[in-house]
DNA sequence: GGCTTTTGCTACAGAAAATGTAGTAACATT
DNA sequence: AATGTTACTACATTTTCTGTAGCAAAAGCC
């Protein structure tokens, strides 16, 4: 059963995975949680969000078992989320490249 | 000058980068660039997404070199929008694992 | 020439998503 | 009992995206 995805009804992995990424701050809350957990008002914070949109991201990234909430710590990575974000960390680097290339 | 940048008014590349890519349909685009120039109908009909966000994402990316039109064969990418793709393949094959597990 | 197709792209009204501010409810601390 | 912290919701306004139609330039065709 294909779940329905905005842009693509296909369902197949690669692009379920760029409709969940390309959603604004989704990208930037996983970004924000690679040190350590955060609270919920502290990724507010730190990305300037309203709240309703990171409730709404954090969400369907735990829906996704990206992140999770752990009460005593807060919003963090799960193991497939580490191992995303693990794939992202390159484009750090990638981008002070790039930058000074623009 | 740091460029006024959508959440994030540092202006640091990775910033930058993530605030450009966590747009609706950018990575979308990005990835259907993979093999081949695609023309503008093409890629509209590909992704699914109406002409006026695909013009102005296709936009965004020439204007951050990451894009561009030849005339003859359509939207491509260039040096750096491939370096940044093949930062972005193994997403496929991590999607297919992680689409197992959720 | 004149017709059709392909090309990138724009206009614009309606729908959907995000913002900004305020506030709720549960629990812990003092 | 008052204060603080927590995650989260309500809702009016603003911004973004969609869906459809169409424009203008260039190329191909008869």
């Amino acid at each position: 059963m294909a779940k329905r995805v905005r842009g693509s009804s296909t369902g197949r992995p690669i692009m379920v995975l760029l409709d969940l990424l390309g959603r604004r701050w989704t990208l930037r809350i996983v970004w924000e949680l690679r040190e350590q957990p955060r609270r919920f008002r502290e990724l507010q914070d730190l990305i300037g969000a309203s709240p309703t949109i990171v409730n709404t991201r954090l969400a369907e990234l735990r829906e996704a078992r990206l992140v999770e909430l752990d009460e005593a710590q807060g919003y963090r990575l799960t193991a497939p989320g580490r191992e995303l974000l693990a794939l992202m960390l390159p484009l750090h680097r990638w981008s002070e490249k790039w930058a000074k290339a623009v």
